[in-house]
DNA sequence: ATCGGCTCGCGCAA
DNA sequence: TGCGCGAAGCCGAT
């Protein structure tokens, strides 16, 4: 079912008469699991009009590249596929979405869209809300529970967030059935990128080309479904054990689905609670409370990928330290191109560049060297969003910045005070040979880098 | 190997 | 107003 909460109406204005329910695709790029589009299907029904489904290739979009377009285009080919199995056409343009649904929108009754929780995805959908004259609707289809219903302000930790959370997961946390459509809308005369031909359609964007795909991650939702299985059959049991251990891979891999919409937070968190494991717990937490937790960060602070969205006493503690000596510095090419003295930054830089994803404990570490060894904290600030938006699949997101932010503290607690960090959580590579063996995990990098 | 302290701010209990 | 406690730790004491 389709709660009233995941359901906002943006704009005030009337229903035309069109010849079609649009809706415009942006951050829930699947067919399965999406309540924006059984929403449109449901209201095209009622209606007796077909429903058309359009998505805008946009070339500029920012840290756009080879990586993660060709990640993104794998899943939309199969999202193409599959509503032209329930008799919905397909709408991919190069043209920037919001400008795409506007001109869509004037053959349109009602336009549908889904919710994003970052700047740009909210100010394209308030231009279309104003530029429209028909009726804009946002369904929230991305979280298990909508962000507003959990809290309407900024939340200051996990612990804070996870009891608003958990109270609502019997009202959310539930399965969407599919609804099929009156009208088919593939005879609509509206042409489209052929999706069949990938090489040549990448070939034919300009974007930057530095970056080449992941050799081991690839798009779609059959691909995270089938990533899926295989982390509840093989990792699950023993997540709790080993999900911090890098040189082993018991990680679900979801990052880089969930940050296209490929893949339903919902539908993840209901499989896994058919399944009697040690694993469980622990992961929902993981999915649910602090993944919505990122989200709840960006759609509240303003200020989310900048030093300045900081809380007071992170920015407070590091400001004081800012001249402390360091012992090394370097600059943004030189953590690029990993050439720092740590075998164990290196092979972790390494595996974000060659991988398209970075093991998460080890971005921990990743972010807190980068502090450690550039001249300022802003600089610092600015060095691993630009790697991380540049190189990871999941990049981009709400989870990378809440993750730049928490290794300055955002969502942590203050600790000892110490040179450069000040009261800032400290990791050092003491703690990661006390976790597991980092040099397997060099080893296991540099083993894969050498054979490129 | 294990343990307490470090330090700030939230939110609940009183 | 007081008090317990927190997303991934470090460090020194035992």
């Amino acid at each position: 079912m389709i709660q009233n909460e995941r359901i906002r109406v943006l704009n005030n204005k009337p229903q035309k008469n069109g010849d079609y329910v649009l809706y415009w695709m942006q951050s829930s790029q699947r067919t399965n699991f999406n309540h924006a589009l059984e929403y449109s299907i449901i209201k095209a029904n009622s209606l007796n009009k077909p429903v058309l489904v359009f998505f805008g290739l946009n070339e500029k979009f920012p840290n756009g590249n080879l990586r993660n377009f060709s990640f993104m285009l794998e899943g939309l080919h199969e999202v193409q596929k599959s509503l032209e199995e329930r008799k919905i056409k397909f709408i991919l343009l190069k043209t920037s979405p919001e400008v795409g649904a506007t001109q869509l929108s004037n053959n349109a009754s009602i336009v549908v869209t889904d919710k994003g929780y970052l700047r740009n995805e909210r100010s394209w959908r308030n231009y279309v809300a104003i530029n429209i004259d028909c009726p804009l609707i946002e369904i929230e289809s991305n979280t298990v529970v909508p962000i507003e219903e959990v809290s309407k302000k900024e939340e200051y930790s996990a612990a804070t967030i996870r009891p608003k959370i958990n109270k609502l997961l019997n009202v959310y946390l539930l399965p969407l059935k599919q609804n099929i459509p009156i009208k088919s809308s593939l005879s609509l005369p509206y042409d489209t990128l052929n999706l069949d031909n990938m090489e040549e359609l990448i070939k034919s964007l300009k974007i930057d080309t530095t970056v080449p795909s992941s050799p081991h991650l690839f798009g779609g939702t059959s691909e995270a479904m089938s990533n899926l299985e295989t982390f509840i059959k093989k990792k699950l049991d023993r997540y709790d054990e080993l999900r911090n251990n890098p040189s082993l891979d018991y990680l679900s891999n979801m990052g880089p689905y969930l940050h296209f919409g490929q893949i339903s937070p919902i539908f993840i968190a209901l499989k896994i609670l058919e399944i009697d494991s040690p694993g469980k717990g622990p992961y929902l937490e993981e999915l649910i409370v602090r993944r919505e937790l990122s989200m709840n960060y960006t759609y509240y602070n303003p200020k989310y990928d900048s030093f300045e969205g900081l809380p007071e006493w992170c920015k407070r503690t590091l400001e004081i330290h800012e001249k402390d000596t360091r012992d090394y510095t370097y600059s943004k090419k030189d953590f690029e191109m990993a050439k720092t003295h740590d075998p164990y930054w290196n092979a972790a830089q390494n595996e974000m560049v060659y991988y398209g994803k970075m093991h998460g404990y080890m971005r921990m570490y990743w972010g807190k060297k980068i502090i450690e060894w550039t001249k300022s904290p802003k600089e610092a600030y600015e060095i691993l969003l630009y790697l991380n938006d540049k190189y990871e699949l999941d990049g981009r997101d709400a989870n990378g910045y809440t993750g730049v932010a928490w290794c300055f503290g955002k969502h942590d607690r203050p600790w000892s005070e110490r040179k450069i960090f000040g009261n800032i959580r400290y990791m050092n590579d003491k703690g990661l040979k006390r976790k597991f063996d980092p040099d397997a995990y060099a080893k296991k990098i540099n083993d894969y880098v050498s054979k490129i």
